[in-house]
DNA sequence: GATGAATGAGGGTTCATTCAT
DNA sequence: TATGAATGAACCCTCATTCAT
């Protein structure tokens, strides 16, 4: 996205240039960083500007405030990736199995991988000092990616591939393990004393998800939902 | 609040004495209670001393600052626990699936309906930015409950009671979604909107854990990992 | 009030010994010199809280913010000057003529010639940007003070004292003089240009209140300055 | 507001050009406006500078920085409404009250109708803080306009048709309600509290200029309401 | 001439921490 | 032991002014 020095050393050129269409993807950049390490209150907005490259008035050029700020950030980064994601599938054939692995490794790919996986630590932690910005989480993100796997669930059981739980308690069952994730992956401290393997924790949280512990007798393991990326 | 005048009178007597060693333990709770309603950094000492109905120089008195003061509120609170756990599950007897039902129930009763569940949510969001405690958090807690859960299913594999996963993985899967019920439960906003019930949520997470997603054949779910909504 | 040096020397003395109950005395003196010296928007807290020789932040243990803080300068400072006024005249018996002499002159004495007759050019400059403020004054000062002349002219009109003109109207053109008598004392700048006299602009005022401008006796309102709505 | 588009296409062009002749003018009304409308320091450029249909940077192509463009605006309104009047009372005739009558409602009309009215109020409380502001308008504005009325006391006093008060200390008798009326019907928030019939305020102060209060004919001044201070 | 992006000092307000009593 | 007045560094946000284009 940006050249090659991230941060700061805008030696030449003009001090300011034309740089004026690319400053909100350079601010919102240099927000999701920070947001993502510090959490929402403690980012303060000078060092968003000093991360930038720009003064702490610029910011407020293209953003009303912080909370703006950190919309914008949700917004330019998190919902296009849903999206995408609903157009995907939308038209996908195949068991609901193959369906199920490929969003969970959708999700890891193109937010698991990124800055992106710091929100939602943040939106759980912050959310109740700041409730507008929770609200506004809550209806872009949390309620389409809910339903989506729910959907995904229902249409594996009615075709019988899936035992008939309840789709709504599953679907927590199934996000909460790839929100820790996330979040283990993004807490710096906490996690480079028990470090995670992402790539074995989805393989792991997909073979639990479709047999369980138990060590029981029949031909599971059907053919077009083994592991994929881990054959490789 | 408190008896009668909650600071500011100084007669010596046996009521008092007993209160002035009670202090510690009545900040702690006080603590406790707004680290987990308002996270740390926006937790304020004015406020952990005024539920504790002393003055804000009183609190300076037991503990240095504020991360001395959240240390010991996770030391008083949350070590006992894991001590007791420790203790109960080292003498138990019967299936391993029966062991982790009792685990996760335990866990939930004896931390995830009281304010120390809220403690998760804010290590997992605040710790970067204090790694002292994050380190003592870690070493305290996470190792220990980690290592627990790693034996049991060693145990249930060795006895061939559970498929041969890695226990470490699935440790990680397992613990994800207790960690998640306790943060969803305690993020007032984000989970008005998406409510949470409890019980259920631990009955499908053991239930996927223990028969996975897919209608498999033969003759599962052995009567001792029967819901045990009816034997609690 | 302040002993002899009017601020910032606290030599003697720990630094702040048993000040408690005079600082907001202090902080309000301070306060009103300065709102009265700069205005309500450019009076900077800083300024007010090093004039009464105390840190920006101990001005918030007194008071919540700027608003309460130029509340209370009006309600120590004002209001009692009123409560008093109208206490002395409701026992008071004599012409009303003499009433209002008596009237003008205790407003001049008790306020005209105190910081507190800089208060009225401040809500007059500065309501529109704050109007819980102007309400504030208004319902606490205004009107008051209104409705204390408008029952003196009332009382002089129904003696036969007054001739019959409207109360509420002359009540206004006898208080505009008056403020603007106290807006020019306060006007450092303006004022310095063409200077005022007080006591003879007091008399002027009360002269020309009692017998107008013209010299004849009876039979006035001669033709050429008759109501010239029409003529215009 | 503008024509079509306010800002920013640039073809040249004969409109453009009667434009760019009418900037300062456009400017200066934006600057009146906003000015009696905010006060002095309450007036942000952005909002002069948008309400003229030009960018911030344009504003500063015609005045040196803010003080000036107050300063200009005074200049252009305020001054020609001077120059007027003089020479219209130049060459009056007619009884001295007729002639006061005529220059008050003038006064009214030419300015206390239109936003000029607003003035006054900004000068006096907001001058302390620019006094060279306040030289000039004092210089410009207020030297001449009392100028004027003493010479109409004294006229009037000379021909015998006014008592022989003094001339100047009435002339601040007689322009203080003037002025307070202004700054009432411009002070939106106090004055919706209390209204303002300034047609009545009117008519009311020049009968008690003309006939005082009193209700007596000759013979006045009764011992109670003699000058007391003056007489000490 | 005209633009508008950029600046940066400074305003009101908060809060962990200190310390004389 | 307990108090609570006092501090001061920071935080978010504003706005007059500049200057490359």
């Amino acid at each position: 996205m940006k050249p090659s020095s991230p941060a700061g050393s805008r030696q030449a050129g003009p001090r300011w240039s034309r740089r004026k269409e690319a400053r909100p993807q350079e601010l919102l950049e240099a927000a999701l960083d920070l947001f993502v390490e510090r959490g929402y209150a403690a980012t303060r907005l000078d060092a968003v500007a000093a991360r930038a490259g720009v003064s702490k008035g610029t910011l407020y050029l293209y953003f009303a405030n912080k909370e703006e700020l950190f919309k914008a950030v949700v917004r330019e980064n998190l919902l296009p990736v849903l999206d995408q994601a609903e157009e995907v599938f939308a038209c996908h054939s195949g068991s609901s199995a193959a369906l199920l692995r490929a969003f969970l490794y959708g999700w890891w790919e193109r937010i698991g991988l990124t800055p992106l996986a710091g929100l939602p630590k943040l939106i759980m932690a912050e959310s109740g000092n700041f409730p507008e910005v929770a609200r506004f989480y809550h209806d872009e993100v949390v309620a389409r990616a809910s339903a989506f796997i729910i959907r995904l669930l229902e249409r594996g059981i009615s075709s019988g591939e899936f035992r008939p739980i309840d789709p709504v308690q599953a679907q927590q069952i199934i996000v909460a393990p790839m929100l820790m994730l996330m979040m283990w992956t993004h807490s710096n401290t906490i996690c480079q004393l028990t470090p995670i393997a992402p790539e074995s924790y989805l393989e792991c949280l997909l073979d639990l998800l479709q047999h369980g512990l138990l060590a029981q007798p029949a031909g599971t393991t059907p053919a077009d939902v083994a592991p994929a990326g881990a054959s490789a």
